[in-house]
DNA sequence: CGCTATTAGTTACAATTGCAACTATCATAC
DNA sequence: GTATGATAGTTGCAATTGTAACTAATAGCG
């Protein structure tokens, strides 16, 4: 039985680095170049165009970002006016963001551009290799969240 | 037909990105806890214990980090004697790097440990799937480097 | 009510990272 | 040889990001 090696380029959690460390600089580039959007601000922008009224922890939740990021990028769309803001009648801790028509515009430019660019990336794969690829991360996310941190063990 | 949307999770540079930092932070955590190793040393010393006596340009470039991130990766791991490094005799500028003993000795503790990690985390995938996700990513990985920066197009 | 604990969001600060400039050495052309 | 340009690696600085502390508001409970 031969004993396992660890060879980096073959190690998952390196090639998925690797790859979205590539994919991520690639598109940020095109939309800080295009847009001037950073990436945590087009996926707040992506999360309120398909449902409006959204308070930040529940952007952050659907982002997968911290409060923190969504506290910053929300701010700069503020400032941009791609964004509006009230707070909440019910909880005024709470605040209720929209994005403007100048929001909704950005989107409508940045959207399409995103898809092209996840289809020109997937071009190469197959049908089933596309639902094997989606379910197979599926998988992992799930297994990841799972194990958790490794710490405190 | 119908117009394509673009929901945030069903994005693939979304989902990747999500996932890798998950992936990410879980190791980074394991390893500065039980090791003291930053995610940037843990590359140089996996790949420094396959082949010794690289340079920093080539770590680099078997990591796919940028100079500067090894030359601070392979500092601290200096400082913490578990590197040691020569200039080339042929060429000043060139360094030469090689595990020391008790380098070797911390890579042989983090290299099973990541290996587990990883055979946890596939473990819900049959050998198949597997294979068919090494498949898709190393395409992606390709397709991705051929795309290329967006910018300036 | 009044007290304590929780939650939403922001701010402040520290750590990481990326980029440009820099030093030192080598290669090439004349 | 000397001048010009390229390469190896480091350093400094700015931008990004993460963590913890903080403010404001609400909820729960006696």
């Amino acid at each position: 039985m031969p004993k396992p090696v660890l060879l980096l380029e073959d190690f998952l959690p390196y090639r998925l680095s690797v790859l979205t460390n590539l994919l991520s600089s690639a598109i940020a580039g095109a939309y800080r170049e295009r847009f001037g959007l950073s990436i945590p601000e087009w996926r707040v922008l992506a999360v309120l165009a398909s449902s409006s009224y959204l308070s930040a922890a529940e952007v952050a939740q659907r982002t997968a970002m911290d409060k923190v990021a969504v506290s910053r990028a929300v701010r700069a769309l503020l400032k941009t006016a791609r964004l509006e803001r009230r707070v909440a009648r019910t909880d005024r801790r709470r605040s209720v963001l929209r994005l403007t028509a100048a929001g909704r515009q950005v989107h409508a430019g940045v959207a399409p551009f995103a898809l092209a660019y996840e289809r020109a990336l997937l071009r190469p794969l197959a049908r089933a290799e596309r639902l094997a690829l989606d379910r197979a991360l599926d998988i992992l996310m799930g297994r990841a969240l799972q194990i958790g941190p490794l710490t405190k063990r």
